[in-house]
DNA sequence: TAGATTGTTAATCGATTAACAATC
DNA sequence: TAGATTGTTAATCGATTAACAATC
């Protein structure tokens, strides 16, 4: 599938939303809805979901509105959720561990396969079903088990030698919480998490913005 | 400080970035930054910063640029970080425990001041120095200790009624991990979180965009 | 057929980029 | 003063909204 116009990272945030939706029907048994009323239940307009979907294709029946499964079949291809990536995970606190334990990672059909720390407390440990591995080892498993998408949630300071080391390993995306611009190589797509900028959204209109 | 022209999201969510990057500076003993060596530092425009900044005042020096502390400063007031606002953490599983921890939350100026769950394996733990307090208490703490913006880190099946609390206690603000739309009355602000999007967007990257 | 709802084209709105005068 | 860099205005670009023809 391949697009003439880029496709913009608005439209390629919303998918997810679309998809998980189209999943809650699904298990509610409704097998058509309209993109007014999906638009209703994710508050945005139905005119935008439509937009959205255009971008990709026709999926929509007029004058009934979109099956359910079919759409939600054809977001995961455009998402590319059927490959079932296989993930890494490096520096199991906290953050990492509740990642590791995430349900709905699992649901959108990525795979947890490979836990890493330093701190031999945590080494050996069993999170999620997986045992944690010495980040020593990590890119040479990272090849073996041909893990594609790596989360970093270590401190900042050893964020980038991480990050190097799963790019060794020839780990194609990074999911950093580190708020930290990584240099890695250009092939490498890297997304970045950054847990304070929404508290500090919350700060602004609070402060700003205080409605009564 | 009000704005005739309301401020778009998008530059709400830089504003932390520049205080974050103008804080390492500082602690750089760096006194003055131009735009275009802030914006190379942050992988953004100078124009851009430029821009984003004159929305709220005339900040830097023609020919010289901006004063770090200076700049830093008048974000803090921007954001309304002096106010340091108290923060209660409602489940207090691996990311409301790693939220508890959060370093950056804390030089950022929020004080987290409650920590509640319904498990009494968890309740009576200290984490990060707060003890853990039964949720059914919640309402009554906010309440007393003037807590102002609540996270949410339950499972989601209870996340609605995290939030009634919440209210009910007096928070302003809500920040939420839960995958879901909670309705709450208009006067309070609600941001969430979707780690699964950040996912989503690479899997997306990956199969559509691969680079070579 | 009549009613409903999509997909698409056009209009609007807003954000980013470019250019440059002001001025330190 | 000359050079540098801001703040501001104008131009461009892109995203959202509106309108409606197509069609189920």
């Amino acid at each position: 599938m391949r697009q003439k116009k880029a496709i913009s990272d608005a439209v390629i945030e919303r998918l997810p939303l679309y998809y998980r939706d189209l999943l809650l029907l699904q298990d509610a048994g409704i097998d058509i809805i309209s993109s007014e009323k999906l638009g209703e239940r994710l508050g945005i307009t139905p005119e935008q979901i439509r937009k959205d979907l255009t971008c990709f294709g026709a999926f929509g029946k007029k004058g009934v509105g979109y099956y359910v499964s079919e759409l939600s079949q054809q977001i995961v291809e455009i998402i590319g959720l059927e490959q079932h990536w296989k993930i890494a995970i490096a520096g199991i606190g906290h953050l990492g561990w509740a990642l590791a334990n995430y349900k709905t990672f699992g649901r959108l059909g990525f795979r947890t396969t490979g836990l890493f720390d330093v701190d031999h407390r945590i080494i050996g440990q069993n999170v999620g079903g997986i045992v944690v591995t010495p980040t020593s080892e990590m890119s040479e498993i990272i090849r073996r088990e041909d893990i594609q998408i790596g989360i970093i949630t270590t401190p900042a300071s050893v964020a980038q030698q991480v990050a190097d080391q799963m790019v060794e390993g020839g780990i194609r995306g990074i999911f950093s919480f580190v708020p930290l611009r990584l240099s890695v190589p250009d092939r490498i797509f890297v997304f970045r998490e950054d847990l304070s900028i929404g508290l500090s959204r919350i700060s602004y209109y609070l402060t700003n913005k205080a409605r009564e």
